[in-house]
Formats: C-alpha cells, sequence, structure tokens
DNA sequence: GCTTGACCTGGAGCGCGCGCCAGGTGCTAT
DNA sequence: ATAGCACCTGGCGCGCGCTCCAGGTCAAGC
C-alpha cells in the first residue's frame, strides 16, 4: 500500500507519516526497490492506534517508548504494561479535571441564557 | 496583593502572570506609582479562572477574545455565550474522545495483564 | 550611602507536533 | 526520448504556551 492510500484511510498527511516513522511511532515501514514505502495492513493498523491515542492527547514521547518496547518481544510485557497504566492513569485525571470544567461551563452557560434574555427584554423593541 | 503572593494563591510563575496579561487574559492590573503590579480579589478571581479553563485545554486565543468581550460591557453578553458554548461543545467532543480511548486502554491493559501472568508462569521458577 | 532583594520590561529561547519546501529519483505513458 | 507524476530525504519554519534572561528601577534595612 503507498502511503497516499495510507493518507486516505487513515485521514492524516504524508508528512505526518514519515515524522511517525523517524520518531518511532511505527515500526519502520517496508521499501520497494527504489525507496518507496509499501505498507502493510499490519503498519496501517499501527497508524490507526497512534492517530487515535494521538486523538486522546497521549504524547508522542510516551507511545514512541511503547512501540519500542513492543519491539523488544515479550520480556517487556510488564513494563508496556505499566507504561499503559501511566497513561490512563494520566487521562483519567486529565478528564476528570474537564469534567469539572464542563459543569462550570455549563453553569455559566446558563447564568449567561438568563443575563441575556434580561437584557434583550430591555433593550429590544417589542415586535 | 504582590505578584508573588499571587503566584503562591494561584500556583503559577510570575512570568506566566505576566503573560497572561500581556496577552489580555486578565485585565490590566493596577500599578504602584513604582510600577510594581497590585492584584485585588477580583484579579485573582480572574486567574483562578484562567488557570481553571487552561487546565481543560480552551485555548489562550479564545480566552482571551472572551475577556476582551467582556470588558466591552452587556452588549457583548450574548456574543460571549455563544463563545462560552461553542468551547463546551469543543470540550464535550474532546471529552467524548478521551472516553473512547481510556476504554480502549483499560482493554488493552486487561488483556496485557493476562498475557504477563502467563509469561511469569513460564519463566519464573516456582518459589 | 550602600547593599539587598523583589519587581519591572523587552526580547530571545524552548519543547511539542507537525507542516512545508527544495532538490532529486524512479516509474509510466505517450 | 521525454514529460509528468508520485515519492524520497534533509532540513528549516511555525503556532502554541509558556520560560528564561539581561539589564534596569525602586524601597527598605543596615
Amino acid at each position: 500500500m503507498t502511503i497516499a492510500q495510507v493518507c486516505k484511510r487513515c485521514n492524516v498527511t504524508a508528512d505526518t507519516l514519515r515524522y511517525y516513522e523517524r520518531v518511532g511511532l511505527i515500526p519502520a515501514v517496508r521499501r520497494a526497490p527504489s525507496g518507496i514505502r509499501d505498507y502493510t495492513e499490519v503498519d496501517v493498523n499501527w497508524v490507526d492506534f497512534i492517530r487515535c491515542m494521538r486523538a486522546a492527547g497521549l504524547q508522542v514521547r510516551a507511545l514512541a517508548r511503547y512501540v519500542a518496547l513492543f519491539r523488544k518481544g515479550d520480556a517487556t510485557l510488564s513494563e508496556r504494561k505499566d507504561l499503559l497504566v501511566r497513561q490512563r492513569d494520566l487521562l483519567a485525571v486529565r478528564m476528570e479535571a474537564q469534567r469539572a470544567v464542563l459543569e462550570k461551563l455549563n453553569a455559566k452557560i446558563a447564568t449567561y441564557e438568563e443575563r441575556c434574555a434580561v437584557w434583550e427584554r430591555t433593550h429590544l423593541r417589542k415586535p
């Protein structure tokens, strides 16, 4: 699969895919003799996984570490698990903060709606 | 209140406070004749508000716009409300993505625990 | 008077996560 | 043969959100 096809399937730019490979976010992709990348389904799965994790805010650094451990084989299983647990916990903390802010925003919006209504009654002609 | 005191109370550096003021995240703080900032309780409330929103990932740009509208008075009420609604909706979308990833991570961690247990049974001496 | 220390300003620097671009290579079609 | 196109590499640039630094001012204490 060419890089352009992966771009479409994973909704990502070629620059980003090459960047991910450079920094080790996805294992090195096989090349045709001419040097052109030839992605396998497995590669695409990695891309999807990374995009997904990135979308939730996991850092490139952490994901690169995970991939590096993965490539070292089963001896790193527990280390990988620990990494995932840490990232999950960080995510949970972020989400809790966001939940609180979401509530605050909703409360603020409610009072704004009230105040807007009042303001309109005072400042707009009756139709 | 001096900048150092606000730093402690809001858990933020002086550089950040000055930065926030420069870019309009908090209204201009009153100065002593010597030029030294003198924060009021109201100023501190703004700092707390901004820190809170920033912690949830709202962008500086958006918050600065909100503060700018705020300072224009009641005529901007509905515009401010719209801004808050947009930001809340964006936050909700981010949280939903994160919720999905959190579940994925939990599932992955569960299978890792299983595999770790297996690996240990195969590779570790029985005590 | 002099030191000390907290604060000031303007501007440069940094880490992150890409994005962009120039210059070159190789396949394909005409 | 040649044109066109997709892809390659290396490296610079950028937007964001701070962070740090040099050089200066001011007030208080000794």
